[in-house]
DNA sequence: TGCCACAAACCGACTGGACGGTATGAACCG
DNA sequence: CGGTTCATACCGTCCAGTCGGTTTGTGGCA
């Protein structure tokens, strides 16, 4: 039971920390509302974690695990480059409509961490970047994607609607997200497809 | 030769602001990091303007403006819906790489505003969005654009690609601005045209 | 032209409060 | 007892905004 206390404090401010940022901001929620919020005291909070920033790695720390290893697991699959990039379109937003207030902080908050941190940040961004640029490098190799638009471009085109998805999508809104998903999809692929206009 | 003076304070402060919230954002730079790279005082500042968000304000307010005018000018020209939408398109991304700068501090910093200058960016955004909209829908009239997939979505497609324009594109990249808005507005009409798959 | 009155522009030291982080020590546990 | 987990009071810093005062420009008047 020790154990369950030390991790829920951590945890219940975690859950405050990702609810006050997503609705205030990170420059504009006081350390002090956190633990209020979450029902612990100041001294327990920096018992766990070693400043304000620390917080709001954590939860980057979070997403960016859980997406990288969402990646890998569908890549793992195998299939052709077409069908595993849809496969990873589709899941990638409605992972990121199932998180959508971590999208919100992550987008706007970045600048707010320490240099180290941002560098790791972006780190691990790149991994995942550069894994899903492999996936449309080797989709043309195969014939299916188009060529004569740079990868960098094709990519952009994809990456700009999982970051816009906070900005628009409203789960009381008429869109099920799973449609958003298949949709989003589509036009990227049809984009980046190869075909005789 | 008063009036210069007085405008050049105004403008070199707006300047300065512009520089830093891009770089460091807005919660980490303070007014007097501002009023001393723009060469002025703090009173010179407050005579001008009547706060620090006060400055955000009139940076959004001048892309605000900057861009519904742009819209309205090329809507104003007529063509079928098509055109009208490939022109606006490549001229909002040419625009909004013209203002790298506003476009990071926008899209990080509108929550840093009190609410009802939130409110006033907000309508002023909504214009803009609805504006876009009905072209889509005349071009769904028109019978040129697909009508399966709801016209917030492809909306939300495009305007994506502006949103995240200030997160990957570099000018001393290779790329070149109107090559991407050419090449970002194409995978945008793809999309979006009704055709037969 | 020289002088005055008034206003707008500008200066910069100061303040009041908020806030991140810490120091100290109590309770509890093994 | 040694270490972990927390509670509480407190500290030092930073910073937006203010305010009394000064300079600069401007129009009127003799």
């Amino acid at each position: 039971m020790g154990t369950m206390r030390t991790t829920s404090v951590a945890d219940e401010v975690l859950r405050a920390a990702l609810e006050l940022f997503a609705a205030q901001g990170y420059a504009n929620t006081s350390v002090q509302q956190i633990v209020e919020a979450a029902g612990v005291t100041k001294g327990a909070m920096y018992h766990y974690f070693s400043s304000k920033d620390d917080l709001l790695f954590a939860i980057y720390e979070r997403m960016l695990s859980l997406q990288k290893r969402r990646l890998d697991e569908i890549t793992a699959k195998g299939g052709s480059a077409e069908a595993v990039v849809r496969a990873v379109c589709e899941d990638v937003v409605v992972t990121s409509i199932d998180f959508l207030r971590e999208g919100t902080i992550f987008f706007r908050s970045q600048h707010m961490l320490t240099t180290e941190r941002q560098k790791e940040v972006k780190r691990r961004r790149r991994e995942y970047h550069d894994a899903f640029a492999e996936l449309v490098t080797r989709g043309q190799a195969e014939g299916s994607f188009r060529d004569d638009i740079p990868v960098s471009v094709l990519i952009a085109n994809f990456f700009s609607d999982v970051h816009y998805l906070p900005h628009w999508y409203s789960a009381e809104g008429p869109e099920d997200k799973t449609e958003v998903a298949e949709q989003l999809t589509a036009l990227f692929l049809r984009g980046i497809r190869r075909s005789d206009d």
